[in-house]
DNA sequence: GCGAACCTACTCGGATATGGGATGTCCGAGTTCTCGTGG
DNA sequence: CCACGAGAACTCGGACATCCCATATCCGAGTAGGTTCGC
C-alpha cells in the first residue's frame, strides 16, 4: 500500500484539530512530521479532487477539511490515494487457453467473487471507522497532541 | 495486488481437481490458461516454499498440494505470493519533526491500530476459505470444469 | 543375457533484463495583501 | 486623507525526473528413464 496512505490520515487528523475555519498549509501539514513538503502537497491534492478537503490558494490558503470529521470515513481517505478500483483484479484467465470451454460462461469467477468478499469485509471495517473517533480515542490516550497540534499548525499568522 | 496472485489460485483449483498422486509440471497449468510459463514457474516456487504444494524435478515431476484441499485457506495462498508483511506499514511519522512530542511515546499508533483492524478482517475472511470450498462451489456451478481439468492435466503421460 | 555406466530428455530453481507505477522535485497559475502614488 | 493600481509574496496545481518492485525471460542444477557397451 502507499505510503502516502499514512501521511494523508494524520494530515486529515491534524487538519481536524485545527478546525475547518482555518486553513492550513501543505508546507505546514509536512514540516510538521518532517515530511517532503511537494509530495505531500500531491496527496493533498487528491484529497480535494474526492472531495475530502477543500483547498485554497493565495496567502493565508491551504487545506481544510470539508466536512464534518464525523462524516470522513477512513475508507474515504484510502480511496482518495489508492484510487477507487479494488486490489484484487480478475482478469478472467479461465477464459483463455484450453482450459476455456469455448463458450463464455454463464457463472462468474468463484475466485474472483472469494476474493472480493474479503476486501469487502476490508472496506466495510474502513467505511466504519471515522476521523471524529479517531479523534476522541486520541484524546483520551494522549491529550497533549492535539494541544501541540493545534499550536504548531493553527497558531495565529 | 500481483497479478500472481490469480495464477496461484486458479492453478491451485486445478491441482486439486487433478489430485495429490499425480504431479503437474508448471508448463502444463501454464498451458490450460495460456500463461507465461516460466513466470508461473515462479509463483509456484513461492507456493512450495511456503509449504501448500510439493515440488518434484526431472522426468514425470512437477507440482503437488502439499496438504488436503480443506486444509489450505485462500489467504496461505496469498501470503505465499504477497509475503506475510502487512499491506499499511506503519512508519511511525507521529515521531519525526516537531509533531513529536520529543519522549518516544508510551501509547501505540492508533492511525496504525485503525489499519490494522480493517486488515485482520481481510484476513480473517481469506483464511475462512479453503480451496475445498472453492472446489464444491464450482462443482455446483459448472460440473465441467473440474472434468475438463482432469482430462487436460492429469492425462497419463 | 545381464548389469552397469552413460546419455538424453525433462523439470524445477535461481540469476538476470525490462517496464510501469509510486516517489520525489520543480516551476507556472492564481489569489491576497501591501505599498506607493495621485487626486 | 482616501482611492486606486501595480507589485510582491504566498500557496496550490500540474508537468517533469528518479527509483523500486512486479513482470518477464533465460540458462544451469538435478532427476528419472532409456540405451548402449562390456562382460
Amino acid at each position: 500500500m502507499a505510503e502516502g496512505v499514512e501521511w494523508a490520515l494524520h494530515s486529515c487528523l491534524n487538519l481536524a484539530w485545527v478546525g475547518p475555519e482555518r486553513a492550513v498549509p501543505a508546507a505546514a501539514l509536512a514540516a510538521f512530521y518532517d515530511l517532503p513538503a511537494a509530495y505531500l502537497n500531491k496527496q493533498l491534492q487528491a484529497l480535494a479532487r474526492a472531495g475530502v478537503v477543500y483547498s485554497t490558494r493565495g496567502p493565508g490558503g491551504g487545506f481544510r477539511l470539508a466536512r464534518d470529521p464525523g462524516r470522513i470515513t477512513l475508507l474515504d481517505v484510502v480511496v482518495a490515494i489508492e484510487g477507487r478500483e479494488e486490489a484484487f483484479q480478475c482478469t478472467e484467465i479461465r477464459q483463455r487457453g484450453p482450459g476455456a470451454a469455448g463458450a463464455a460462461p454463464s457463472t462468474p469467477c468463484l475466485v474472483d467473487q472469494a476474493m472480493r468478499r474479503a476486501e469487502i469485509a476490508w472496506r466495510t471495517e474502513l467505511a466504519d471507522q471515522t476521523i471524529a473517533e479517531l479523534q476522541e480515542r486520541v484524546s483520551r490516550a494522549a491529550p497533549e497532541v492535539p494541544v501541540r497540534a493545534r499550536q504548531w499548525l493553527g497558531a495565529a499568522p
